[in-house]
DNA sequence: CTGACTGCAAAATGTTTGCAGATTC
DNA sequence: GAATCTGCAAACATTTTGCAGTCAG
């Protein structure tokens, strides 16, 4: 698992696409156009998109794909840790690019549901302490904190939308 | 949130179940059998459950209840905080009890499945600091790690079930 | 040329919803 | 007694699957 690297934006989906090339040759796989095409919109991107949002942007963009696609692509992607899946507590999944990305932690507000994206170097640190701890080897990684933002964060209850 | 209180085991449930009561009258809401014993149910797992799970768990121990109000209390636990969301990458999201219990995160194998979880003061620390940081208020959080345990560490690839 | 991939549409899940009757307060 | 809750079944949304035709290697 990548702990926090950094890396020039601009070369990052570069890379990306080169290890994915690689890793799609070693285990006897194809590189399409479709898989790439969903490779570079999610390195495109800053966010999380769900497989619709993802769908919708590539058809928008003129590239011809289906939805089974999408799905058995981000599914190879997330084989290959070249995007990371999240649960931010809405009824979609969200993908993101993972590959020369610090990790980050989500902070979903339970209000307004907006989400703040925070990277920490002594968080890393932790999990990783805790993984060897642990005999456990990390590829991926995932944490959300639900609560308030800081425009939400009176004595007032949450608008229960979890 | 709750990052790292300690109780007695067996005084949790109760507890849980006044807070719920409490709680559920403060917002005009009713305290039926059917959410207490949903409530009891989770309390006396020690693991996620599914809400499929719960259903059938609650059906063999001879409550009459329906999906749908599993469903619907699961929601109101989740408002209240006694219960909280994990998705481990199966494809329904899991439940756990959260009242008077430590934070956790899971360590998710992803060859055999297994998930390790694992209890740590500092990483609560690091969490409080960083919503503190940014002027954010807690009030649940979930944290996966996606990788392989000790069994299955070798270098060999992932079977891929992610 | 061959096996892997795509798209389609249909199926499978997991979850939500509307409504009539039951229940809690 | 009134409003809330339950269960049912139908509706939903998302994701998965089977299959015939297509395409990368």
């Amino acid at each position: 698992m990548n702990m926090g690297k950094k890396e020039k934006p601009a070369k990052i989906t570069r890379l990306a696409e080169t290890q994915f090339r690689t890793g799609m040759k070693e285990h006897g796989l194809r590189c399409t156009s479709e898989r790439i095409a969903v490779l570079q919109e999610i390195y495109r991107s800053d966010t999380h998109l769900d497989a619709d949002e993802l769908f919708v942007k590539l058809k928008n963009r003129g590239v011809g794909i289906s939805r089974a696609t999408v799905y058995h692509t981000l599914d190879l992607l997330l084989k290959f840790h070249l995007v990371s899946r999240t649960d931010l507590g809405h009824k979609h999944t969200h993908y993101e690019k993972a590959y020369g990305v610090e990790n980050h932690l989500h902070m979903v507000c339970n209000d307004c549901g907006k989400v703040l994206e925070i990277s920490d170097r002594s968080l890393s640190d932790i999990l990783e302490n805790l993984c060897s701890k642990n005999g456990f080897e990390p590829e991926s990684f995932t944490l959300q904190l639900f609560g308030k933002c800081s425009g939400h964060s009176s004595g007032e209850p949450s608008k229960y939308k979890n």
